[in-house]
This record gives C-alpha cells, structure tokens and sequence, in this order.
DNA sequence: CATATAGTTCAAGACCGCGTGAACTGCACC
DNA sequence: GGTGCAGTTCACGCGGTCTTGAACTATATG
C-alpha cells in the first residue's frame, strides 16, 4: 500500500494519483484504469495489479505481455509477475488464440466472483486467526482470575466482535450477502454482548 | 500497511505478528494488543495507532503519555503523535484528572460510532473521487463515440458498480446497516446495469 | 543447429512510510 | 528567573515493498 494515511492534509486533498501521461492510452482509458488501480492499492494489493486488470476489462479481448507493457508503460518483468499473481487469484485467464504462439490475457468478468474469492482468501484467514488469538486472550484472562468485571467485559466484548465478524464473512462468501448490521447492532455503546 | 500480500507463501502462513515481549504487559493483555494491532494495520492505519487505543480501551481508566510510552515500549515523541491521531478521529479522548497536572488518555467505547466515522471520513471520500472518475471516464468515452459497444458497456458497468458502492457507504454512515447484497446481487456475470 | 522472440526469475536499487531521539515550547512550582 | 517535567515537532535512518533490468529458460522457425 502506498500513500493513503491522511495523518494531516486538508479535507478534499483526497490522494488517488492522477492518470501520468502513459502511451497511447484514450484518455477515458487512462482514467479508468488509473482509478481501477487506486481502488486494488486502497484494498490492499499492488497498484498495477490493477490497473493490468482494468486495463484487461476494457479491452474486452485479450491481450499479449508485450501490449500490456506498452500501454501501462511497465517492465517486461514486472507484467510478468503481475500476470501470474492476477491468473493465481481467478482474476485473469491466460489464453492461446489458435495458429498463434503467444499467450494472451483475458480478465475475469464476473466481479462477484473475484470479490468472493478475494475475501475468501484474504480476509477470512485474516479474520479467522484474529479470532483465535483474542480467544486465546480471553482463556488466560480468566485464568488469571482476580480482574475487574470491567477489564474483563471489555476484553469479551472484543472478543464477541470477531467472531461475528467471522461468521457474517463466511456468509458472505456462501451467499455474497453481506449484513453488517447484525455485527454491529450489538455494540452500540452500553450494550452488552449477548 | 505491512506484510500481507501473499504472492507466495504456504496456506496457514498467515502473517499476524507474535506478541514480542513488552514490557509488563500481562500476556493476554499483550495478546489482544497486538491483535487489534493487526487488525488496524490491516485496515490501512498504522499498526501502533490500533495498539495504543487497545490498550486504553482494556485498561478501562485514563493512562498517561508516559504509562503508554513504557507499556508499549514506544517512543515519547511517537506516542504525542499517535495519541493525536487517534484524538483527531475520535476514538482516543483527552482528559484532565481534577487536581493533577497532566493529561491522560481514555478510549472511545462506542466502536459502532468509531467504524461509522472512518468510513466517512475515508472510504466514503475516497469513494467519491473513484466515481467520479469513473464518471468523467464515461462522459469522454461516450464524446469519442464510435466504441465498441461491448467496451462501453464494461466501462458503464464499472462506473455503476462504483455508484451503487458510494450510496451503500452513505446508507451506512446513517443507519449502521450495510448491505453490500443488492450492490452486487446485480452484477452476478452476465447481468447487465440496471 | 542457429537465431529470434516469449516468458520467467531474481538480485540490486529506488522509493517511501514509520518510529526514533534530540531540540524545542509551554507550564507549574519554588 | 530557574529548574524540571509534559508535550510537540521534525530531520534522519531503518526497514520494508515494488520495479527494474539483466541473465536465463523455453519454444518456434528457417
């Protein structure tokens, strides 16, 4: 991730860089794929592995290494890297047109999907080992015993918000329905987890 | 943010930091600050930000600069700095203990209230800049004209993906229930804008 | 087999955010 | 005014990630 940690900056400074004068680009292409690209680095992941998938979408036909490095103006190493991440994750499919010895590269247009596997693989192992870990907290929490009732709520409470968490996650990913309010509703100040 | 893009890395390698030896903490106190650490850092902020409001917020009462500082092993200047990050977002509260000189720290307690501000304060700006890229984007592509409809179509989808995103966000901010269903619901593949 | 082009790998370096620690400000108390 | 402590600011260095570019492998073609 690069630079998104408004510690100071006057509200509207919003970062997302502007589309750099790359290649051959239509203008429209530029900023779509620029913003494709600020969204993928927003969320985690690598710029450019973004801005080759966008830039792959709106194509809508395959394309070559060699075009990608052209137009995005990247190292041939680099698309090759790129590449293989975004093929690992489902989000782009390598393809060889007949009587052709190049590969090609077609993005995944099912963004449900992507976004599923995404969270699937990401999130919910993130979420799963935050979960044990404020488990664990809580086990020797009480086996020390002698805490305030309240030290002790709060760390419940912490401990509650993960594993609803957790479960409303792998909802999502079995249904790709998202409630995040059930989560919540039971925090709200002075409620108590139950 | 640090250490989770697995380009590599075996499954169950999860990263998530051990709890190093800190000070005096007592190690499930230890446990769940670094915890919320991860989680904070997973989330786009820094790492020590989450450990200093996790540690006001199981330790119930006001702590001084100094008592962070040492229990976080942190520096002085870092701590000034974090606190008032924290401050300025609302989830760490300034007070001044009647009869004494210094200031001390309490946590915010209502997590519902402190999601609900980041994400208008960031994901929902940052939202907005993104769709309204995506906008322009569009407005130029249909100025160009002579575009492959299948072309234009993906960048529609696109922008609408991001529209129906910002309105989700803004429903959220309002009412605490997000429901990220119907945004997608109508992008399941094949499905056109609608 | 020689050559050329596509694709991969990886070490070196650019780049950037973060925390440190020292200098500085402000305030209380004597 | 002077001493000491709380708190802030900021230049710098460390540690991390990302990209580059060159060496390498693989594959097709004459």
């Amino acid at each position: 991730m690069k630079g998104y940690l408004w510690t100071g900056g006057e509200p509207g400074s919003q970062k997302t860089v502007a589309p750099p004068e790359n290649g051959r680009l239509a203008p429209w292409e530029s900023i779509s794929v620029e913003a494709v690209g600020n969204v993928i680095e927003f969320w985690g992941f690598k710029r450019n592995q973004g801005r080759v998938w966008a830039l792959l979408y709106l194509r809508g036909e395959p394309l070559t290494a060699g075009e990608i490095e052209r137009e995005l103006e990247l190292s041939k190493g680099g698309v090759s890297m790129l590449l293989r991440d975004l093929e690992r994750w489902g989000a782009v499919q390598r393809v060889r047109v007949p009587q052709d010895t190049v590969w090609r590269y077609s993005a995944e247009t099912d963004l449900v999907r992507m976004v599923t596997h995404v969270v699937e693989e990401r999130e919910a192992a993130f979420v799963t080992r935050i979960r044990a870990d404020l488990a664990e907290a809580r086990r020797l929490a009480v086996g020390v015993g002698g805490l305030p009732a309240e030290r002790l709520r709060r760390l419940e409470r912490m401990a509650t918000l993960a594993e609803h968490v957790e479960r409303a996650l792998r909802l999502f990913i079995r249904t790709s329905r998202l409630d995040v309010a059930g989560v919540l509703g039971a925090f709200r100040d002075g409620a108590l987890s139950r």
